[in-house]
DNA sequence: CTGATTTTTGAAACCGATTACAAAATACTT
DNA sequence: AAGTATTTTGTAATCGGTTTCAAAAATCAG
């Protein structure tokens, strides 16, 4: 059933289809003869043709490292929901951390002609390698926004939660509630998350004159529950009374490990996370944590279609978001 | 940059373009020359012209209620990953169990002319409204399968769990364990997947020949925490000794009206829930349940692309899977 | 009723690819 | 070297829509 079809079973021509189809000028009668036909035989036009014709789609891509990884499926909602608002609709790509994939899945896109990415791949591997394509992308006038983690060297809109400041004032919470010996534990060190995280501990600790030691501070190994687990083991049994978290899974591993040690949280140590992921509430005890607001999301769909739609133009930006702190159980 | 630019660039014409990009029969100099071009150019044909003119494409619909609920995050990862592999790609819908979001998504998606859709709704409202939809995706020469739930008179492929043969075995296990006053909440009775777990349930207690009170049997509302504690809390206080739930997050709201009431679990009550939600495992106390497998989102995969490459013909299938009992803390 | 103006319509080109068909180029026989 | 078989290539039609342009139909003014 094509729009030719339509045409000769209303006895017109595939222009005047195209016309009612599009809200074009037509004479009110014969819109209704063709609307008739239309419902008739549930005439839904192909995108292909439209799409070609038109050149432009109403596809957003988003890249994800992992669905299953907390806090994920809470973007993709809020992606797909303000996209289904605005008439887009989403191909979704999970990376795995693995810069190839995340190469097959930018060329699925990209031979998809569609309308924008949002890259949401905050973790993992260092993805310089992709630049080109990145690049090469933008040239085929596809916007990209980043979210979550931040690239030097690409025209590209940048939004994520300010770093630094949410470790600097969840340090500073642990402080006044009457800490002094306070850890750190992170991932891997070359991530520029890692770095602003690390920036904003170590600011509170400097401004407070608190001696610390650098063996308290880890900035190794992956996020994610069993290195928390590893080096909250190693960091506990050496006496502090806090440990500020890169992100909360490795808070999670802290905690673990605590409980192994029976160190009691939070009266022997208070924990603290990053993320606010939605086990963060459900565990015992629930983690104090620092919170990736939600309009990162919402703010991000917005830039990204209004650039699409040229309703904003200029020099790519980079937004920072105020963390917000999450005070709970574990600290 | 379309084909006729690399084209004019290599001295050749489209044609000869097409056929290096298709491995068809090409010179083998010529054809690297093409490639060179091609290279330079970083040159990604636009699959708007190749699904046009081979009238398919290769995207494949996945509607799931809430990509958010427990449970689905998994389902789209194996989902992705299997269509990844065989070269398709994955357009999201959610329809948060509304009708009309549903009907919103699947015309997009027939707009877009997926190749497949695998529909995910397994909870929710009775949605027999679309039917005609169905049938109009279905004659335009979209497969389609249903994970999860059943529906009668389309002609689809079905692939559920055996709801029956899972509460059967749980509350058989229940019993083995010496609980005599067996209760039941699940959700609202008009899904199939409702009658089918109340059966299993009630299969087991009559062979054993356990007189069970109506008033212990819950068959209302929805599958959520809140309503499991509604419930929980006035069967506990009625005294029994173990609660069959209709799913995992029943099951959790149970949980909590059990601590509430501080009732001890598993001493005094035993709970069970069904699907294995991560979070089942998570929980204090864990909780013992029956396993939705996850090959039925591999299976789905598989079938679906079977029907789309007509590698697999006659009739639909329903296939139900084989519940497994996972025994943890909470009976 | 005629001529000018406006509204409505259709024919045909076009978007970016593939492919049937025929022509050109090359390889093989004798 | 000429004739045949095979490989390689290009022209043009096609997929399902939209849109430009001009023609046809309807409306209006006098």
């Amino acid at each position: 059933m094509t729009i030719y079809d339509i045409a000769k079973r209303a006895g017109v021509s595939s222009a005047t289809v195209s016309r009612v189809l599009n809200n074009g000028p037509v004479k009110p009668s014969t819109k209704e003869l063709v609307m008739r036909v239309i419902k008739k035989e549930n005439y839904i036009p192909d995108s292909r043709g439209i799409y070609l014709k038109k050149l432009q789609t109403k596809r957003i891509g988003l890249i994800v490292p992992d669905i299953t990884n907390p806090g994920y499926p809470l973007t993709v909602k809020i992606v797909h929901d303000f996209l289904k608002e605005k008439g887009y609709h989403l191909i979704l790509g999970n990376t795995y951390g693995e810069i190839s994939e995340e190469k097959d899945i930018l060329e699925m896109m990209l031979r998809e002609r569609v309308a924008g990415i949002i890259v949401g791949t905050c973790e993992g591997e260092d993805d310089t390698a992709l630049y080109p394509l990145f690049r090469n992308i933008i040239n085929n006038g596809i916007k990209i926004i980043f979210m979550g983690k931040k690239r030097d060297g690409l025209p590209v809109d940048i939004l994520t939660v300010d770093n630094t400041k949410g470790t600097y004032r969840i340090t500073n919470y642990l402080l006044k509630t009457g800490r002094k010996k306070i850890g750190f534990i992170t991932g891997s060190k070359n991530l520029r998350a890692t770095e602003e995280r690390l920036a904003g501990y170590r600011k509170a600790i400097i401004e407070k004159r608190i001696s610390f030691h650098i063996d308290n501070v880890i900035c190794e190994g992956t996020y994610t529950i069993e290195n928390g687990e590893r080096w909250g083991e190693s960091i506990l049994s050496k006496g502090v009374d806090a440990i500020v978290c890169g992100n909360d899974l490795i808070a999670i591993g802290v905690i673990k490990a605590a409980e192994k040690l029976n160190i009691k949280i939070p009266k022997d140590v208070a924990i603290t996370g990053f993320d606010d992921i939605p086990l963060a509430s459900l565990i015992k005890p629930s983690l104090t944590t620092v919170r990736q607001p939600r309009e990162i999301a919402e703010k991000g769909c917005e830039i990204l279609i209004e650039r699409i739609e040229g309703k904003r133009q200029g020099a790519p930006e980079e937004i920072l978001f105020e963390p917000e702190i999450i005070i709970r159980e574990s600290a």
